[in-house]
DNA sequence: TGTACATCAGTGAACGCGCGTTCACTGATGTAC
DNA sequence: TGTACATCAGTGAACGCGCGTTCACTGATGTAC
């Protein structure tokens, strides 16, 4: 090993965060213990209180880089066209891009939303307020939605955000088989949403 | 006591369900523990097995009885008028009068739907399912959808059960204060969807 | 470049504890006559 | 109504095991001079 120790280190702290992503895979971070982890990185297990000081405290770790991922998934929708039915094809794209290559990230999130730590269960409710937030500011930016209030805009985000979720969860727990299907009931889902936003709109 | 052995089985099986629902409300079943649950219904831990196999099995039973909470609700809905605006009004005052009432079994599918043991898992899926093909035969019945083949109205319904069980989650894990909020958004989003629904479908 | 000391990621023994499951049992309730 | 036997929900001791956390430690890497 030519590294430093703290390319050493950070090393271990990745392997660390690997290992409670796969464990989790199955089960819950909540049914996870400490020792397990330690063995599937291959260190003792007090070694590591080097990097966490909790199961907690790595629970609140993975949250965050899942939410990063997340993050860099919505900059990449927001880039290009913002035309309707352009901008639900692409998102779906995207969507679907990121649940495979970050299929371990999302189904953490969508397992401990509902059943993990408090402290992790509440990051995420929070996470996912802010991702509303982001959404909802976008969606003022599509033609048609001028004159809606921000509270109109969080409502429609906050539907659209469960239902994407939704679709997430199914194509991570669906066979690959299954998979266009979930996209093409979803791709239907959001095109009923939107029609129905804007001509709930135009009433009031 | 003056009840008889089959009697006093029962409750003890009884209080065994109990005790489950409410230990895991704060966790998921997937960190419960046999001796937990013993202590808490005042048994001895070898006694459980007089009432279950194990933990899967004990939590078998729960998503079942949930389940026949789910549908009671479902039919007190059908029961009246299906006209459009007041149906979503109806179905949204008994699904706050039984979350409350059923708040542990309400909590417990949420939670253990994502998080459960894998075999709890599947059997609320495959609830779910079910639960989405009632409901899409109720669809059929509403003015307005005569024309619309079975597969729109699965992905109608999937649609509605997918928000509808966003709106419990958010009741059950919201302070009560925020509850009106709740259920407002709740409405609005349904009839966002509906309206998207009939208005996407006369197009086709 | 070489030396002396500091840092600190990872080690390994030890602790007390709760776990699931086994087993032989007890004694109240139920049943056959 | 009374007796003799069967059933079976719940008991309690025992087991081996994995757990989180403590502690003093080792030895390679890093730093000051």
């Amino acid at each position: 090993m030519t590294a430093t120790r703290g390319e050493r280190k950070e090393r271990t702290r990745r392997a660390i965060l690997d290992a409670a992503l796969e464990l989790s895979d199955e089960q819950t971070m909540a049914a996870l213990s400490l020792r397990q982890v330690a063995r599937q990185v291959g260190i003792v297990p007090t070694a590591f209180y080097r990097h966490f000081a909790s199961l907690d405290d790595l629970g609140l770790a993975l949250v965050e880089e899942s939410f990063v991922s997340l993050r860099s998934m919505m900059r990449e929708v927001r880039r290009g066209d913002p035309a309707f039915d352009k901008v639900i094809d692409r998102s779906l794209d995207v969507l679907v891009e990121h649940v495979h290559a970050q299929r371990a990230h999302f189904g953490f999130i969508a397992r401990e939303r509902a059943a993990g730590p408090p402290v992790v269960r509440e990051e995420i409710r929070h996470q996912i307020e802010l991702f509303e937030r982001e959404l909802a500011t976008d969606l003022a930016r599509l033609p048609g939605t001028d004159a809606w209030s921000s509270e109109d805009l969080h409502v429609l985000a906050n539907l659209i955000v469960t239902s994407v979720v939704s679709t997430a969860e199914q194509i991570i727990s669906a066979r690959p088989d299954a998979e266009a299907r979930i996209v093409s009931r979803a791709r239907t889902q959001l095109r009923m949403v939107l029609i129905g936003a804007l001509n709930w709109q135009s009433r009031g």
